[in-house]
DNA sequence: CTGAAAGCGCTTACAG
DNA sequence: CTGAAAGCGCTTACAG
């Protein structure tokens, strides 16, 4: 390893010197800058990065935080992360995993050891303690997703709004009136007031009031032995349905085998939207279905970008609300004449 | 932030005393031990994580390098990255994500920087550049998956072999003599010589050899659109199919509802094995799929553990390779007797 | 514009 | 068993 001393002898400079062209921190003539930075291209010099955080008390390393809890609702989680570490990595920055109970107590833990400038929040609950903790401890965060008191806080968010609109405004055109909203049970171990969910029923209320239609929601449970039940529950509770918007991919698996056991064909029978999806689950699907893309890999770029802003320029970035992206696909069609 | 010399001030000692009390490296009186420890609890004292590694020139992180590249096949990669971030924290160390190409040199730029003590590398090919990198830089590092020459290497992996078999032997049991492989192309961009495919086509015919079958194999393009020509093909090519072994999740995604609209009904025409597949997604289709669960927990785990131990004993763990496990459904029974 | 020096918060020979 | 001191490789006032 070639260090600043070696590059400043071989420039025949001082290590200050050398630091301030590094960092373009204060003038330097061209002609001692030429020669340091050629001295560091022919040392091969790297810029030790622990040193140089312990210096500025600055490590450049920001955490993503991430329960531990096992989620069926991950279809965009590991693009979000793998999104975030490149923006963080464009930024100068480096990303490090923290999985991290929601009692905020190991959170409390990891930060004491001073190894990242800031927190990355994600799978946020309306009331989360590790909020709490990250206050405490006057750590730098940024949100992904919601709590309750969001308003005084960096986040980035899926504009659940628009993307429900959307989704239900599509269907709506197409002529459908009555249109059922599927989502996971709220009462389930880890979805207690859970974000996404909530965020969409509101909307979907709000839509339905607007356009005068019924206000349908069917909730499942979060077991994997709970889809193959749900055409079932869905054709029993909802028989005059003729359209279903889907929040989560996995119940979608279970959802249209069961329809088409019914015969109940897609799109001609019942129209189908999966909200909240990846491209590559459902193009494959026949009919490859119409979706809502999740927004993952911006997310993931915003969030980190937000942290980093908020590092650097101590001003929180404004909120960002990404909507999902409307993929027009086989699975909606106008209804049956009835 | 409070400091060791805070410590040693308030119990009255030297630092030293209280970085050997702290790191358990030297001898110390049972009763300034506790004096020492009674006052970082009393102060809150956290042990600054990078003075230590400036001082130690060790960083305690390591980085999990992944590509860059989109892939549809990544069902467990999210639990993987998880995991091994959960272990590494177990084992006192913190977890980097680092997406780099695979040419290898934004790899060698991230190394220079000194900020990790080895490199936990995914997504291995067979003829990898980035393992020359770590090894010109004498960076340790352990594999996820496997190179040509990895018999010199610290490495876990899958053990396709068992699984292949174990999935051919449970469809040979039930009675099926025309089993086919359907996987991904290798000439796409991306899956040049993919180890999971390798693999298992080579697993695939050893066990077809030793039990008499025919090698029936269909390789299918990496693209969204593929999946509904699927099944179609299925047909076409392979007639006389009773059963396939599918690689890619989201491939059978297209192929089920595919072998639907042909009217062959699944298990009682055909036979489906899900092959690295996660349980969420599988569990909730209906017939619930019989698959071989990927480990990518597992590995995880005994990614982050082989490579801790080889930075702190020096010794490569033996190469552990993790069958996937057997998960039986109901989208395998006997053939139609013909 | 450049340099000498202190300091970031630890670890680790070395001495006693 | 304990301490004084050097040092890890940088940054950053402070002086000139």
């Amino acid at each position: 390893m070639v260090t600043m001393r070696e590059v400043a002898e071989h420039a025949g400079v001082s290590i200050a010197t050398v630091s301030f062209v590094l960092n373009d921190t204060k003038p330097v003539t061209p002609s001692t800058r030429a020669r340091i930075e050629r001295s560091m291209a022919e040392l091969g010099f790297r810029r030790n990065a622990v040193a140089r955080a312990l210096a500025s008390r600055r490590t450049r390393i920001i955490a993503l935080v991430h329960p531990v809890v096992d989620r069926l609702f991950i279809s965009s989680s590991l693009e979000f992360m793998i999104s975030a570490a490149e923006e963080a990595g464009r930024l100068g920055y480096h990303l490090v995993i923290w999985p991290a109970g929601n009692d905020g107590n190991e959170l409390r833990e990891l930060l004491g050891q001073g190894l990242v400038d800031g927190v990355l929040l994600m799978e946020v609950q309306l009331d989360d303690q590790r909020i709490g903790v990250l206050s405490d401890t006057a750590t730098p965060f940024a949100l992904i997703g919601r709590s309750r008191d969001h308003h005084r806080y960096s986040y980035v968010d899926i504009d659940f709004d628009t993307s429900t609109r959307q989704a239900v405004d599509h269907l709506y055109g197409l002529g459908h009136r009555e249109i059922v909203l599927v989502l996971g049970s709220q009462h389930d171990e880890g979805f207690q007031s859970y974000g996404p969910y909530v965020r969409t029923e509101e909307s979907y209320r709000a839509v339905a009031a607007e356009l005068g239609l019924t206000v349908s929601i069917m909730e499942f449970e979060h077991t994997v032995a709970s889809g193959q039940g749900l055409a079932d529950r869905l054709l029993t509770e909802h028989p005059e349905v003729t359209a279903v918007l889907m929040i989560n991919e996995y119940a979608t698996l279970g959802m249209l085998p069961g329809l088409r056991r019914h015969g109940r064909r897609v799109p001609e029978d019942i129209s189908v939207v999966s909200m909240l999806s990846s491209s590559a689950a459902t193009a494959l699907w026949d009919p490859p279905l119409t979706f809502m893309h999740s927004p993952g890999t911006e997310l993931g770029r915003l969030g980190a970008e937000a942290l980093v802003r908020l590092l650097e320029d101590n001003e929180p970035l404004r909120p960002r609300l990404v909507p999902c992206t409307f993929e027009a696909g086989g699975s909606t069609a106008p209804p049956r004449a009835s």
